[in-house]
DNA sequence: TTGAAAGCGTTACCAC
DNA sequence: GTGGTAACGCTTTCAA
């Protein structure tokens, strides 16, 4: 592992008590600045590196945030990623990220994993998790943040919205503009709950509005792609001939769909509207623009932050817990 | 930090030494296998959970491999980070990532802190750092792995490839299909050196060709979008309608400057040949199919996994540290 | 196969 | 403003 020079050595060397060089690397510690300087330099000189493990050890605070997202390829949990570390510039925290892969097995082998390390606190990206997680984060004690989702039976805190909600103003939109037969273009599992939501709302929206039952496309286990969603047309033509919208689980499946339709011949959105969800960059640029939602990726991102330093300064930490919830909103593109 | 129960406590219920508690939760330690069990479930009970912050610090061996990427959203580094990752399963190391936002100085901040916490190696993401940061890693003497570069002064070991040498087989394909004036679309400044050398080996190779002088067309700050890619086409149409192809830096700005070619009537590849960088999914999707490089992302995670195990189990420590090549290939799409 | 003792590098606590 | 002492939870080492 390295070096090996320690306050010890650096302590020696600038002729000072082991516990004045631990003051001096602090910020707000009571250190002379003479002396301060004096330990840097003996510091430089030995080319000494903090040692942040025997910290944790010592003063039982690991610095660390534990965080699990699905994917690492998804411009919009990357988006709450970046918020979250800009929200939590200014403090000492280290984000331990574990990448689930959309599976609640993968979940729980990356909480167990965070859990050794005594993070500060947890951000889980997802409402639905399997029992030893639960188990695992009750026994623990530690902080808990659910976000992207308004999880029925949450751990502690959430910070999320409403797939089945958000996929509401979607249909709201085109049942409006008269578009009456719609399909759904999503996973054929459930491991993307997310996904599984987004189709149990536009059902229920649709019901609402008394328009005919949704069609129900499948695009292949989750999570689906661009690809997919264009597969997934070229399967479907046939059915899709007698639909009026295509409600698609993510932009890059909407854009799939679209790229295949326009390849049969079908005019989006003259013969067929297409919508698509999560604002991806796709949706603006596309020909034409697609209609989305914006879930307010950042916004997650920027409140989980601001909850997270709440939680770990102690307030908060009893607090009732309410979810705070964000509110998706509908991009209309040229799509529909 | 949650439960305080330790292997002491779970000694005591269980009857036995801790040393012993110590063992059962070894892989291969001696214990009877009643013993363990006996241990298992004592901790069970007490809701045990082992400390890898404590066994961190004793066994002077974190367990950390650090990580930098330059950006959580891009297909192309997630494919590396999957792979590195799967071809570390088996081993107990964790990764500790840091994002970049492809800038050295973010760089040199997560060094820093991935060095605090003692990693057994760390992964580069990009071959241009700070001297700061190379003088930190030096004195750690943690081995290091460059990837997706060829540096010409590498710190120890490579994983990576010719960014410029890549973009010869693009402007090679274009030449040889008749097309001399190339134009090429990228980032204002070098911020993204990957990107920077992708420009200079355009220039190179159509110099070799005896190619007229590559027109610079600036897409704004890296890292370059879709809609940077949009914007810079409809900035510069006056200059692209004397150009026979439009090099791209990536695949994403291909295709946003493909849309807004189409938008103003030019024909792709009639008028205009566009190609990409990345073999990202949007290539293949896109109507046209862009002409792209597939750069073998997971190859390069798979071969970083590989040589990560030997280091660390100290083969090849010491090793001429030969830099591994990966090759890139062209993918010709429908766009030229 | 199991146990006892020592110690990893830092900081909380108390003294001056 | 600075120093001495003890301790965080585990594993290395040695002994039985």
């Amino acid at each position: 592992m390295g070096t090996k020079v320690t306050m010890r050595d650096v302590a020696r060397e600038a002729g000072v008590s082991p516990m004045t060089v631990s003051r001096a690397f602090k910020q707000d510690a009571s250190v002379n600045a003479a002396t301060r300087a004096l330990v840097q330099q003996a510091a430089d000189r030995l080319g000494y590196v903090y040692d942040a493990t025997a910290q944790t050890f010592r003063a039982q605070r690991s610095g660390f945030l534990g965080v699990t997202l699905p994917s690492i390829n998804n411009a919009n949990f990357a988006a709450t990623h970046r918020a979250l570390t800009l929200a939590l510039a200014g403090t000492d925290l280290q984000l331990l990220l574990g990448i689930t892969n959309y599976r609640v097995d993968e979940e729980e082998r990356h909480v167990r994993q965070l859990l050794a390390r005594r993070p500060e606190a947890i951000v889980l990206t997802g409402g639905h998790h399997s029992d030893a997680t639960r188990k695992m984060l009750s026994v623990m004690e530690v902080p808990v943040i659910e976000i992207w989702d308004l999880p029925s039976d949450p751990i502690g805190h959430v910070v999320g919205f409403s797939n089945a909600g958000a996929m509401s103003l979607v249909v709201d939109h085109l049942a409006t503009t008269g578009r009456r037969r719609l399909g759904f273009l999503g996973a054929t599992d459930d491991t993307d709950k997310r996904g599984a939501e987004r189709r149990r709302g536009v059902a229920e929206a649709a019901s609402r509005h008394g328009l005919p039952d949704v069609l129900l496309l499948e695009a292949g286990p989750a999570p689906v792609s661009m690809s997919d969603g264009a597969r997934a047309v070229d399967a479907h033509m046939d059915k899709l001939r007698g639909l009026d919208a295509l409600v698609c689980v993510s932009d890059p499946v909407a854009f799939g769909a679209m790229m295949a339709l326009q390849r049969h011949g079908l005019c989006v959105p003259g013969d067929l509207a297409v919508t698509g969800f999560g604002a991806f960059e796709i949706a603006r640029v596309a020909c034409p623009t697609i209609t989305t939602i914006d879930v307010g990726a950042e916004t997650i991102g920027d409140l989980t932050g601001a909850l997270v330093r709440d939680v770990i300064a102690g307030r908060g930490a009893h607090h009732a817990r309410k979810p705070v919830e964000v509110r998706p909103g509908l991009l209309r593109g040229e799509s529909s």
